[in-house]
DNA sequence: TCCTATCTTTACCAATTGGTACAAACACAG
DNA sequence: CTGTGTTTGTACCAATTGGTAAAGATAGGA
């Protein structure tokens, strides 16, 4: 049972690639089964609600990661400056450096997005809340704070799509450092 | 063959809705042929290269759109803050202050990425161009303009994401009234 | 009226889809 | 070695996929 638990979480990673590289329609069974070396039953061993199952595991594990390593912190480091500066730098390794997608903004665009409508509508709405809270301890006032927050998700998102569309990663980081100027983590440089 | 043509054009923005809504993948010929009320052998008759063909005359249309309406103004304007202004108009008209997603920044993301990624790249490419042009031209330097041009499309992507994902127009509208500001077409409200 | 080009309907195709059933292989505790 | 529960391979399923073929309808000009 312990490699049962084992290798079902090592499965995870895979299929979240699969499914950020294809989306959740075009990661076919065959595929799924192809890149992980399993066939259907051990699937349907691991995910008896088939794909459906496998998506919102993948989901579980963003989810978890994301209030581990940038929910949890933007509302619990003392220091508010550096909660944002710890954002920046986690969600820079997350995306490898603009080198891969956030499958949770690719389902919100995708046709699959009313099945997980619900699961991104909260992935989003708690970084914002979270962030915002932090963006309000840093000294900005609460409306300032909010639409601050939303213009740093929707820079991230942004920065992702034009990314992949230009197939050019360095536009991910050139706007991720423009916000680190931009909240004072580091000085303009000219 | 006036009929022909008209009836193909008025085709065109169905399958960019349905292409919108579903992406390239989950538009089934079933589907389309429902929302068109025509038949395989008549959608066949209109583009005979199939899906692939419909969706390249949906980008065709989409090009020439946004050529027309918005990087032309943006290289030939003569006032520079107004053809900016003026895409900020354009574009919110364009998706419908959020309600409606961009389909090549969603192509993107999406499994297809590869069958139109030349086509998806120059889109966003000239739009950069003419807009850093643009930025240049009102007084930016060549660094600050391109930097400022990437950010203002990676706002417009992300705010559609955003948009969609917290199922709130409303976020676009707030971060098209941002970049206004910003880019001083209106004085700080407070 | 007849002819021709445009358009549509219908039936069909092989391939693939997600999913199920179940027997065989496996590991391992007793 | 034996028995038990976990894991896998194989064969199968109905439904749907994009696409084709070709007969039939519909028009417009001569």
């Amino acid at each position: 049972m312990a490699k049962r638990a084992a290798e079902r979480a090592d499965l995870l990673p895979i299929l979240a690639e699969l499914f950020r590289e294809y989306g959740f329609e075009a990661a076919s069974l065959a595929l799924i089964g192809e890149r992980t070396g399993l066939g259907k039953g051990s699937l349907y061993h691991f995910f008896p609600g088939g794909k459906e199952e496998m998506a919102n595991a993948v989901l579980d594990e963003i989810d978890g990661w994301f209030e581990r390593e940038v929910f949890k912190p933007l509302r619990e480091e003392a220091d508010p400056q550096r909660a944002v500066g710890g954002m920046l730098t986690a969600v820079d390794a997350y995306f490898r450096s603009g080198r891969r997608v956030c499958l949770v903004g690719a389902l919100a665009l995708a046709e699959t997005r009313s099945r997980f409508a619900e699961r991104i509508r909260t992935y989003f709405a708690d970084w914002n809340v979270a962030l915002t809270g932090a963006l309000q301890r840093a000294g900005h006032g609460a409306v300032a704070a909010a639409a601050l927050s939303e213009e740093i998700l929707a820079l991230i998102q942004g920065g992702l799509v034009l990314a992949r569309a230009l197939d050019d990663p360095a536009v991910f980081e050139r706007l991720l450092a423009g916000l680190r100027v931009r909240l004072g983590q580091l000085l303009p440089t000219s």
